[in-house]
DNA sequence: GTAAAGCGTGGACCATGGTCCACGGTCAAG
DNA sequence: CTTGACCGTGGACCATGGTCCACGCTTTAC
C-alpha cells in the first residue's frame, strides 16, 4: 500500500500521513521500498492512523499519542511500566467519558428548555 | 467577581479569560463595571468557562462552542432551529462516545497483551 | 514512448489557541 | 501617601497540527 491509498483509506491527506510520519507516529509501520524509494505502508499503519484520528477527535494531542506508541515500540519499558502507562491512559479516557456525560446533560437540558418554550439560558 | 478570581476559580489564566472574551464566548456574561472600567464577571461566566474547558478537552473547537452559544444568545433563531442545532451537537457527542469506545477497546487489548506476556504490538 | 498521475523532499505558509510583555490606570494595606 | 497587587489594552510571540508549493523522479495508461 502506498501513500495515496493509505491516505484515502484513512480519510486524511497525503501530507497528513507524511506529517504523522515525521512526528514518529508510524515508525516501523512504514518502510521505504528500496527499489524505487516509494514507501510501503502496512495494514498496521492504516489502523494506526485510524487510531490517531479517533484519539485526536477526543482531544488527545499527537504528543500524547506518540508517547504511548513510542514507549511501546522501544523495548526500554518493562511490562510493569507499560501496564502503568496504559492504565493511566485508560483513566484519562474515563475522565473524558465523564466530560462527555457533563456535556450531554447540558445539551439535553438545553433541548428540554427549548421544547418547553423557555429558551433563555444555556445550562452549564 | 473580577478577572483574577474567575480565572483562578476556573483554573485558567487571566489571559485565557480575555482571549475567550475576544472570541465572543462570554459576551453578556461579563459586563464592564463603569466606575473604574474593571470588568465584572457573573457566576454564569464561570460556568461558561468550565463548560468550554470540558468541551475543549473533548476536541470541540472554540468556534464550534461559540456557534452554539452565539446562536443561543442572539434571538435570531426560532426554537425549531435551536432544536436542530442541539440535536446535531448531541449527535457529535455520540460520535465522540463511539471514538472513546474504540480507544478504550484498543487500550484494554493492549493491557491484556501486556498481562499475558505478549508485549509486541499495539492493537488498533 | 509519451503523458498523466503518483511519489519524496524541502520549505513556506496558515489557523487555532493561547502566552508574554509593556504600558498605564486602580485599589488596598500599612 | 506610597507600595504592591490587580486591572485593561495592545501587540508580539509561540506551539500544534497541519496545508501548499515547487522540484524532480517513477509508474501507469494509452
Amino acid at each position: 500500500m502506498r501513500i495515496g491509498e493509505i491516505a484515502s483509506r484513512a480519510g486524511v491527506s497525503r501530507d497528513t500521513v507524511r506529517f504523522y510520519e515525521r512526528m514518529g507516529l508510524l515508525n516501523e509501520a512504514a518502510q521505504p521500498h528500496l527499489s524505487n524509494n516509494y514507501k510501503e505502508y502496512s495494514a498496521l499503519a492504516l489502523r494506526r492512523i485510524e487510531l490517531i484520528t479517533h484519539a485526536k477527535a477526543l482531544g488527545f494531542t499527537l504528543r500524547e499519542i506518540a508517547d504511548v506508541i513510542g514507549a511501546w515500540e522501544q523495548e526500554a519499558l518493562a511490562p510493569g511500566e507499560k501496564r502503568v502507562l496504559i492504565r493511566e491512559k485508560i483513566r484519562e479516557v474515563e475522565n473524558k467519558a465523564h466530560s462527555l456525560a457533563v456535556l450531554r446533560v447540558a445539551l439535553s437540558e438545553a433541548l428540554d428548555k427549548v421544547e418547553s418554550g423557555c429558551s433563555d439560558e444555556l445550562p452549564a
